[in-house]
DNA sequence: TTGAAAGCGCTAACAG
DNA sequence: CTGTTAGCGCTTTCAA
């Protein structure tokens, strides 16, 4: 692999200073129009690029973005991504991901990985088992761009950009409550995530308003896994009287809920109706299609991008917190009808 | 944001020549030792970290990969993704993820700006749209690293890692006739791909050896994408006498067909059964589970990435074309039988 | 055992 | 209008 041609190798062929050559290609006005198209004409034979080495150098910018998520391979996050990626694209600027496989450890390995290959900042998504954050010390301390998204921390210090969880969960139990259901029970995720307690609470507030009690046998948790989703499912169905709805999470626990459902012979949404959250692609495949909350992955990676952006311009811009609708999308998993919808 | 500790800065503070921090850093014998524990104690204070810049600058090297792949938000690609930047990692590689989102203009551009970064190299997996292959020139012409994966071309110049396609449908074949089918359709892609012509070849012969006759009736193509699946599907159901299996291309292709097979009220597999190709992941939770070629992708992009590196260490190495076994996973969309399998 | 200087590719201030 | 010089952070001769 041979070296790329170089200002300095343009400059010798022309029998010019480097200097000459740098100004001709950025049009500087010093620079006499021919001795201008005559470098210029040059630098496009041997298709001449600077070296962003040299420019990152000089300028000590890198003009890449570290993004951090809990795994690259579910729909959700590799459509945030690509949101990201949109917005980073029109501002010249590159990604380096890392995912977190859900590991705290891995998250503060890719932290500082990422660092030291000096991006200019970072957007993250909080794998599940973090509950320290004192990996992000160093960056809010040295006014190193941080943007977080779905799962947040530190929201005085870092800005974010979350879905509306509370309202969208609360939804869902008028939704189950207009559909006939009573007895909704929820699978939730790991306590200390903002996205567990954020649904939490609209769930509860859900109940309250539809003048629904509130049984704590019918709220369980869970790791994100399908598998320890399959062992909250099953608590849940051991229940002296069965819930008639479940809401779970996201849609990997509710897809596990409905494996185990089946699997016991019980039909859906018949006997226990169903409604996931993040509206991943096969949600209008499986049988019967899930009902769930479309969040607006592609824009909230946009969104993420664009605090990010602020921030590269305005080291000290206030910290805005974006919050972005979700729509539910209602399909056969909960509603009982002989007419049914998509 | 400020900027990261230098070796410059370190070697003011303990009042030393930059080369003396330098070498203390890198154990170099002519230091002393406690010069050597003095200098390595200050930089952990300071958490000083090498400017991969200037590194890259010194030795020509950016120690990033450009990987391109036809969409992100595919479990096929980011899986394989994944199984690249494992590789990558261990030898300290960074991977710059580009999505040609099946276009062949982006795939172009993308290679320019990837070049532009300076990645030392790239690993590419077709366009659908790439008929042209002249934007790898400059790569190939300068012993840039190259590696195509699945949808390759240039075999001859270029190692390349795909799936044993051939035998895989030669397999589904045979798989099919076994379970009584004997109309067997296919439902191809884009007819330059190498994946196309392998998987008909596989059909083919595997029709051959079943003593099948090559009905062209049976056999449909289609760009990739959803829709134009569901037309060529109901081409296919068009047929005076129907097909009774339909073989796709890849599972989204055979996920469109299934939809507008369930749209027409028929019966998966009474009526039709059903393989796909690359084993998504909801395979498993569409009614009937989809019966389906996995494909290593983990592997896949391991050893892309060993091909990468190969590369890399001896730019001259032997053009290696690697490929990986597949296997059938069967399930319910492809069997006739009361007792029903996963 | 340590320091000085050059150079990787580039820009910008300062001279002509 | 163009050239010279210094410097971004680092390693590597060459000197001391």
């Amino acid at each position: 692999m041979k070296r790329p041609v170089s200002l300095k190798d343009l400059a010798k062929e022309l029998n010019v200073s480097i200097s000459t050559v740098s100004r001709a290609l950025r049009n500087h006005p010093d620079i006499s129009p021919d001795m201008i198209s005559k470098v210029k004409k040059l630098a496009y034979k041997y298709n001449y690029s600077p070296n962003p080495l040299a420019m990152g150098l000089l300028r000590q910018e890198t003009r890449m973005i570290g993004v951090i998520v809990p795994d690259l391979v579910t729909h959700f996050y590799s459509s945030i991504i690509s949101g990201i990626e949109q917005v980073a694209k029109q501002h010249g600027y590159y990604i380096l991901i890392a995912s977190s496989n859900e590991s705290y450890q891995k998250e503060v390995e890719s932290v500082h990985n990422l660092l030291r290959t000096r991006v200019e900042g970072l957007i993250v998504c909080l794998s599940q088992e973090t509950k320290n954050y004192d990996h992000f010390n160093q960056l809010i301390e040295n006014d190193i761009p941080l943007v977080f998204f779905d799962r947040v921390c530190r929201t005085n210090e870092v800005p974010s950009v979350t879905a509306d969880n509370a309202e969208a969960a609360r939804k869902i139990i008028h939704h189950f409550y207009e559909n006939g259901f009573r007895r909704i029970a929820y699978i939730n995720g790991p306590d200390h995530l903002n996205i567990s307690k954020e649904r939490l609470a609209g769930y509860l507030q859900g109940l309250m308003e539809c003048q629904l009690p509130v049984d704590t046998n019918l709220l369980v948790s869970c790791n994100l896994s399908p598998d320890d989703a399959i062992r909250a499912t099953r608590k849940l169905l051991l229940q002296p009287t069965r819930p008639d709805a479940i809401l779970g999470i996201n849609d990997t626990v509710i897809f596990a809920a409905m494996q185990e459902i089946k699997e016991q012979g019980l039909q859906i949404p018949a006997d226990i109706a169903l409604v996931g959250f993040t509206g991943e692609f096969h949600s209008t495949l499986v049988e019967p299609s899930l009902t769930s909350v479309i969040h607006p992955t592609f824009e909230i990676g946009n969104e993420a991008a664009r605090l990010f952006f602020e921030q590269v311009k305005n080291p000290k811009s206030t910290v805005r917190q974006i919050m972005m609708k979700t729509s539910l999308v209602i399909r056969n998993s909960s509603v009982r009808s002989t007419s049914n919808k998509i």
